[in-house]
DNA sequence: TAACTGTACTATTTGTGATGGTACACTTAA
DNA sequence: TTAAGTGTACCATCACAAATAGTACAGTTA
């Protein structure tokens, strides 16, 4: 389900968090569902309960899950998360689209890649 | 010429690499023009003239700047680098767009933004 | 009650970024 | 020839973040 890249200069917690936004975001974790807990997921991943401790920890600053005591932590159902990852992408994008036509590159090109683009 | 954002994550060293790379890519500095001497730059920016001898060697091994021994770092005039900073810049952005249509926006309206995009 | 959950600590190790300082080889201009 | 400026290569040190290791406690559930 989650996969760490060691090659990945960033930090592990960091990774987590990002896969976790990634399912949930495509649905692949549905609002409700139960998170692996702290523990059997740093099991999984041969990494300490801490660093998943701190990535569920911010997963949760972000809205994307929610802890309930004794219990786990559990999916947020929040249908704003999608609209704000759209505005996060689109604005990276256009950072570089902004780059890549000031060093000339023409729109129509930029398009055209886009066009093509499989998804 | 160069200034560096304390409130950015990213180390000074990379900080000093992205700016000059931008400026090169640019054309704000010519090829074989001398770029700032590694004291002079640390003085400047209030920095370890350490900290700028790193920057410089990144700089060179990803062959933006040449060095020479007694004389300075010179900006190097490989017009290559123009066409491999479109390519990472389209890789990221078609990463990007990959994601954002996965989430449910739809190419037109992504297309739409970059044509409203003003450079 | 036992086994699971989250949570909160503390201590320690490790790696990177950055600093401070020294030294040496080379180039250039006085 | 000399002095000042260049790059370069070290070393020691500090600061900080990431990650580990371990313990403890409170809540939930079968």
């Amino acid at each position: 389900m989650i996969i760490i890249d060691y090659k990945d200069t960033r930090p592990i917690y960091e990774q987590v968090v990002e896969k976790f936004k990634t399912l949930i975001l495509h649905g692949a974790l549905q609002a409700d569902e139960q998170m692996p807990s702290v523990r059997s997921l740093a099991m999984e991943l041969s990494i300490n309960p801490n660093t998943i401790q701190k990535a569920y920890a911010e997963l949760e600053r972000q809205g994307f899950i929610y802890a309930v005591k004794g219990r786990g932590n559990f999916v947020s159902g929040d249908g704003r998360l999608v609209e704000e990852r759209k505005c996060e992408c689109i604005q990276k994008i256009l950072e570089l689209a902004r780059e890549v036509l000031e060093i000339g590159m023409t729109k129509m090109e930029l398009i055209r890649e886009i066009e093509q683009l499989q998804v």
